[in-house]
DNA sequence: TAGATTGTTAATCGATTAACAATC
DNA sequence: TAGATTGTTAATCGATTAACAATC
């Protein structure tokens, strides 16, 4: 939970920082999101001693900081499996690229996808995923296939030596525990919207 | 918290049903999913009685009920603002309809799509929201444009009458109270797992 | 020094879990 | 009736908030 908060106070720094703006203290910075300004001061006193008392929050020091403790400042390197309409929607979304998630290769198992070439990146063969892992030093595999291939292609990652699966499939696939999952389940988030929806309306 | 636990149990009892299981109690339910079974027992409790002592939960009886708990046994009318990769994902994305959220209407702004049909839907102009969502009866907006448009398209689909924006936008996007707004924010998960994969590797 | 704001300890609140009477 | 499992009350735990000494 404190990390999801983290990502809130980082983009909010961000564009503090580029307004110009120098200090922030933790009170103005909970009233931004409707939260108690010692929950702030907690969130980032468990990482270190970043503020200055009397003052405030560097907005440039507390951002670098925050960055590094997300691993906003390093470069992860992803294959993205499955370049159909979801897969393409990624490929194209800012912000992977923005979060230092680089798009390093696209596999697909459709032939007719094979060896076209999107941005200068070649589409390739399933099959081939081991070397590709290997040959691009890949840690996170995107999977945007279809429900039913889901297990199937976060195995043949594993396998193939990825550190990470980020699942957008809408299923849940089964994963060692060495190796971190992290769902994109969008049916969760409809759900909530239907019921609260359903809610308001009685 | 407890609605997204809804949502998994939902799922669980569903395949559950197909697979021809008639009861489950709390403490089977619970172990699927690493909970306690008093949470499960709570969960349910809360919104009814729905088992029977000795027994469990009749599977089918409590896959309907937190159905209709969660607004699954109805359908909402939705318009899709923006047809780029992430627009065009989400409607070939079959988890919308099984959710039963109709996309009955798509609009843009871009003059080389306005007037396409796809699966026979007809793209229409953004200006025409007010109309389109008053003739279609549309109740949630789904806003699907760059981040920079997102809060002028959330302006406008709260004028035009939706009562619920589902954004997924990366960007926040500020809403009447009377509005209910869901943020499919990726930022946020791959911040999580940028995170993650740091804390690992020290 | 006076005023402000941090980092942290103690108090509060809410959510989870254990325990058990009710009952199938 | 005996065994099982619910719904719910009471106990526990963890997370949030208030309060304040430390210090800029």
């Amino acid at each position: 939970m404190t990390v999801r908060r983290l990502s809130v106070y980082f983009r909010c720094l961000a564009h503090l920082e580029e307004d110009g703006v120098k200090t922030i203290s933790s009170q103005e910075l909970a009233a931004r999101f409707h939260l108690n300004s010692a929950q702030v001061r907690k969130d980032l006193a468990y990482f270190g001693e970043f503020g200055i008392r009397g003052i405030g929050y560097d907005t440039a020091v507390l951002r670098a900081e925050i960055q590094r403790i997300l691993g906003l400042d390093r470069e992860w390197r992803v294959v993205l499996v499955g370049f159909g309409n979801l897969g393409s929607a990624l490929f194209h979304y800012r912000g992977f690229a923005r979060q230092g998630f680089r798009i390093a290769a696209i596999v697909d198992d459709d032939a007719a996808k094979i060896g076209r070439s999107v941005n200068g990146l070649v589409i390739e063969a399933l099959a081939e995923l081991p070397r590709v892992v290997k040959s691009q030093a890949i840690q996170i595999g995107v999977v945007a296939v279809p429900a039913e291939a889901a297990q199937g292609v976060a195995d043949r990652l594993i396998a193939a030596g990825v550190r990470a699966i980020l699942n957008f499939a809408p299923s849940r696939v089964k994963v060692p525990k060495d190796v971190r999952l992290q769902n994109v389940d969008l049916s969760i988030e409809l759900e909530n919207l239907s019921f609260h929806l359903g809610q308001g309306a009685r």
